[in-house]
DNA sequence: ACAAATGTCAAACGGATGTTTCAAATCTAT
DNA sequence: ATAGATTTGAAACATCCGTTTGACATTTGT
């Protein structure tokens, strides 16, 4: 029951956590099975018992290790959210170079996350169905985790638009944006069956990348460029 | 795991007493009521003595009008996929107009039926849970329901883009533009918290749809008229 | 070395789940 | 109206769920 060793080299990341954490094989294990599990089935439909068996651990250590079930599966969604899509996306985010450059580099990284190099697709599948079932988690994973992000993105895009990140159109363009890179991560089974040509190869995904950033710079240096002459044109920005 | 029959094994009422009487037959009651659950949990979470209290049935009655749990979810992802804001869709892709007109309508009509006012988002919050967790009833969904939509917008995209309906550049867009509005199905939660000012009014709906529209069509006009100078098309169409 | 703290284990608890049972109620046709 | 089929009802069934318990093993501090 043993041969389930950690597949990724790296340790555990030990966050913010309070507790003395420098080796913890059960619980840590156990982060890593719920993971797998959870984006399997979701949270309601996935079972502590069957946490337990594929980690290894006993079917206490959930309640010993983390409060009880929501409890871990708030860290496996906190720990998801946070890895590695995400820090590439931040890394993009704060690259030089000028706008455009940065939003192409950002959508790049998000399209990459979904196949690109590591675990699989652990994080999209529990995104997916937090969003079909909030958990009281999300809303603090949005917080924490999302919303500094969204809002660099919203500046980078005002910054293209010539407007204020708060502005409206400004927010409904950076939702334009991230819908277009979502919808592979969210309805991947749809899309490849519509499509069955679409493989996620890392050559495919840049494509679509490509394709993501022209297709959205085509409107946002139209609005920016317009914006740019000083032509009388209202800047209502209501939030 | 999740061996779904779709083979009809309930017992069906006798014949010609299947017209639309008007009155509280159980059945279309368990189902309505199902739809509403089953949006809100998913399947598994879902509890048949929910559904039938919601319904104000007996326990007993899921487990005679439809073979059990499973056969009166199939009955409900079927009813409801078919059903509703599909039709607007339909109806925008095939009515009359230029295609810039038609795909316009059809985003609008996508949009809408989010909230409106008026029946609720089943089949979005379904469909949410089926990308979530799918089981092998979506595979046969898409093909019936998804699939016929889903080849119109390929053509109204293509005949813009000045491109064959099969070819990649028209699929990249199609799916931008699906991306888009989806994005508002499927993490609507997400989007709200994010941007507090976000309710979606029937009004506001309005402005997004137009949004998508304006934001699609830049970048589809750009290339369709580009292309259009050119005379030579190559139609290197790899599906 | 030893006692306290920490981690693991099998077993069980109360409750919820899908499903079944079978009697009573309702409808249908003669 | 009566016999038969169809539909409903309350209760119980077996199983699974998350969580708790208390004994046992292991590590840690002194």
């Amino acid at each position: 029951m043993f041969e389930m060793q950690l597949a990724d080299g790296s340790r555990q990341m030990s966050g913010r956590d309070t507790e003395p954490n420098g080796s913890d094989p059960t619980r840590a294990k156990l982060i890593e099975a719920a993971g797998r599990v959870f984006a399997q089935h979701g949270y309601r439909a996935s079972t502590v018992r069957e946490i337990c068996q594929v980690a290894g651990a006993n079917i206490a250590a959930v309640n010993y290790h983390f409060r009880d079930k929501l409890g871990l599966y708030s860290e496996v969604l906190r720990q998801s959210v946070f890895a590695a899509q995400l820090d590439r996306a931040r890394a993009a985010l704060d690259q030089n170079g000028t706008p455009e450059e940065r939003l192409r580099a950002v959508i790049r990284a998000r399209v990459q996350s979904l196949h690109g190099s590591e675990l699989p697709d652990h994080h999209s599948r529990i995104v997916a169905h937090e969003l079909a079932a909030p958990t009281p988690a999300l809303s603090q994973v949005i917080d924490e985790a999302l919303r500094p992000l969204h809002n660099r993105m919203l500046q980078i895009v005002g910054s293209i638009l010539n407007l204020p990140p708060e502005h409206r159109k400004t927010r409904l363009c950076t939702y334009s944006i991230i819908g277009q890179f979502h919808l592979y991560a969210l309805a991947q089974p749809v899309l490849v069956q519509l499509w069955p040509g679409l493989k996620m190869t890392s050559r495919q995904l840049d494509e679509i990348a490509d394709h993501i950033a022209d297709f959205s710079l085509a409107y946002l240096r139209e609005i920016g460029s317009r914006r740019q002459k000083p032509r009388r044109r209202r800047v209502k920005a209501r939030t």
